[in-house]
RNA sequence: CGAGGUGUAGCGCAGCUGGCUAGCGCGCCUGCUUUGGGAGCAGGAUGCCGCGGGUUCAAAUCCUGUCACCUCGACCA
């Protein structure tokens, strides 16, 4: 790549459009580009990067034996009808109609084409195991796209299918995607930890997730190292605290509580720690009001309160609902005589003594105590805290937040026996075909990178994904031997098949050392003055130190640094 | 979908309560000087002031509609 008839340009100055990190700087460093929100153009630069990725990627599928095909973006709505996704995936699915008013869809995602394509070649045991995959667009109209790359509404995805006979032919196919993702995030130089997740109303079996480590991941990792615990939030399951409170129950009482609404207003006004409270939360869960009772300090984890119900859709109540339920305005909700369901977390019932709202307006009942109200359910519906004991008992929880940049997903038999995926074992009886399903954001997983390796000022890619190996910089173009030297470098690296770049613009040193920072190139070779003493200089950008190298040496110490 | 904000040159922005030929910095072009960490001097180009309608003698500025983008929230395989 030479620099001066090539597509390059950087930003000076911070974006004022990117809320991350790598959003910023890939945007900078001219690698991307905001096309509308949620939607970005991958400019030359940036595609040497995507590629590499996109590569490693490819190599690893290829290796454990994955084929990969291309399946169609557009695709007839009934598809997904027939399915029953059309109705799950609702508004973020784009659709679309052609010139007969027939409906389409931009595919989200293409579990419904694999079975059909898995289908044609999948009658007998003797077809099993299959493992497909796709680099394809997918389209999903997000309510809200952020941090660059990361939530979009246009992205590349790899998914992979795998199609076996029973459920040891897919813990083998499982395993083999499994370890092939580690070796694939391993490669891209990224800091992860993989969780185990929601399996979601699909009813899969397993649901583990790989999860870029970061401070603007959008998924919060509950860990606990030493043990190798790690738990997607949503997931994660708390142990009771202790033993059921041996305080002498008192009898309940009412308290006015004037212009004390949330816990901290009530606990602030009674002086006394949130602890002590039982929050009074009002739910419509498929359609229905549910009160839903966690201690103060506490909140629902939503996801375990549908599990636990087998239910599908969950929504805090609005202020006229909790009126209409509670007789009170929000804020002063309490279990005491009201007529809707009760849910009530385990720790909850290890209270005594306990303070709830008394569905009046400014009113709360104190020395609460269990058997002051019925409750319908007693179970784990809160969200883990950090510091709180980890389910294997082991030791306290940390917390970390993660980019998801894949999801590997045991699917089981469900999935295809709503595709009408069946086949015929030796006995002719016919059996569903187990499936797996497998992704990577090849795009997020750039973001990700960046994420992890930069300075703010700089991106500093790890080698196996730099876009640009070598930066050849003539410090002076006007200078002949410079010029000359830079020249023959290139030719030699270029001849090894490297991604050379030869910054041949007639600029100021410093601006050049600066874009080639800002681009990430992997090292750097400057000649500048030196060549006058028959050397060339040599940094590995990120490093303090460069190393003078004789003219004649530089192109193999550089293929031995890259090797 | 709810609340708020912003649309003015390639980029970042100023243009106050209604008024002159629409400005500044960076970038860009020309020339000279400079050439190892975002150079200096001189000259120059670039605007459907998001879009439509209205008020007015006069609108970037006021009113209205609309679109786009951003922030927070809701939502999210």
């Amino acid at each position: 790549m030479r620099l001066s008839e090539s597509y390059f340009y950087t930003l000076r100055e911070d974006v004022k459009d990117e809320d991350s990190v790598s959003g910023n700087l890939l945007v900078r460093a001219g690698m991307i580009k905001k096309s509308s929100s949620g939607v970005y153009m991958l400019l030359p630069l940036g595609l040497k990067a995507y590629r590499k990725i996109e590569t490693i990627i490819r190599e690893e599928m290829d290796a454990i034996g994955s084929q990969e095909l291309t399946m169609p973006a557009l695709i007839p709505e009934e598809v997904y009808v027939r399915s029953g996704r059309r109705e799950s995936f609702g508004d973020s699915m784009f659709s679309l109609k052609d010139r007969f008013n027939r409906p389409f869809v931009l595919g989200p995602t293409h579990e419904e084409l694999f079975a059909a394509a898995a289908g044609m070649a999948i009658n007998s045991y003797k077809d099993l195991p299959v493992s497909l995959y796709q680099f394809q667009t997918k389209y999903r109209d997000e309510p809200r796209p952020r941090f660059g790359l990361i939530r979009v509404r246009e992205f590349v995805m790899k998914d992979a299918y795998s199609f076996d006979k029973d459920l040891e032919g897919l813990d083998h196919s499982y395993k083999k995607m499994f370890d092939a993702y580690h070796r694939a995030f391993d490669r891209m130089g990224l800091r992860y930890v993989v969780v185990r997740a929601d399996t979601g109303v699909m009813g899969g079996l397993l649901s583990e997730e790989f999860q870029a480590v970061s401070e603007i991941g959008e998924d919060i990792l509950v860990l606990h190292e030493p043990s190798g615990y790690a738990a997607n939030l949503e997931v994660a399951n708390c142990i009771p605290s202790g033993e059921p409170s041996t305080e002498k129950h008192l009898p309940f009482e009412e308290m006015p509580t004037p212009n004390a609404k949330t816990i901290e207003e009530v606990a602030a006004f009674l002086d006394l720690p949130a602890e002590k409270f039982v929050k009074t939360l009002i739910y419509v869960i498929d359609g229905e009001p549910h009160a839903l009772l966690v201690r103060g300090d506490h909140e629902i984890n939503e996801a375990k309160v549908l599990k636990l119900l087998n239910k599908s859709e969950i929504e805090m109540a609005d202020a006229t609902l909790v009126r209409e339920v509670t007789d009170a305005p929000v804020g002063f909700a309490g279990p005491i005589g009201i007529d809707i369901p009760v849910i009530m977390d385990t720790e909850v019932s290890l209270m005594a003594n306990f303070i709830v709202g008394a569905n009046q307006l400014d009113r709360h009942f104190v020395n609460v105590n269990l058997e002051d109200f019925k409750s319908d359910v007693v179970a784990d519906i809160r969200q883990i805290k950090e510091g709180d004991m980890c389910e294997n008992g082991a030791g306290p929880v940390s917390f970390k937040r993660g980019i998801e940049v894949g999801n590997t997903f045991k699917l089981g038999e469900k999935y295809a026996r709503a595709m009408d995926l069946f086949y015929t074992d030796a006995d002719n009886v016919q059996h569903p075909v187990i499936m797996g399903s497998y992704g990577i954001g090849p795009a997020r997983c750039l973001a990700a990178v960046v994420e992890q390796h930069n300075d703010g000022k700089r991106i500093l890619w790890p080698k196996e994904i730099a876009p640009i190996e070598v930066a050849i910089v003539p410090v002076n173009v006007k200078n002949e031997d410079q010029v000359a030297v830079a020249e023959q470098l290139y030719q030699e690296l270029m001849a090894t098949g490297h991604d050379v770049l030869l910054d041949d613009r007639n600029e100021r040193a410093g601006i050049k050392f600066n874009d080639m920072e800002l681009i990430g190139a992997y090292c750097r070779i400057t000649v500048g003055r030196t060549v006058t003493e028959g050397k060339v200089e040599l940094k590995v950008i990120g490093r303090e130190e460069a190393e003078l190298l004789p003219i004649a040496e530089a192109a193999e110490r550089i293929r031995q640094l890259l090797a």
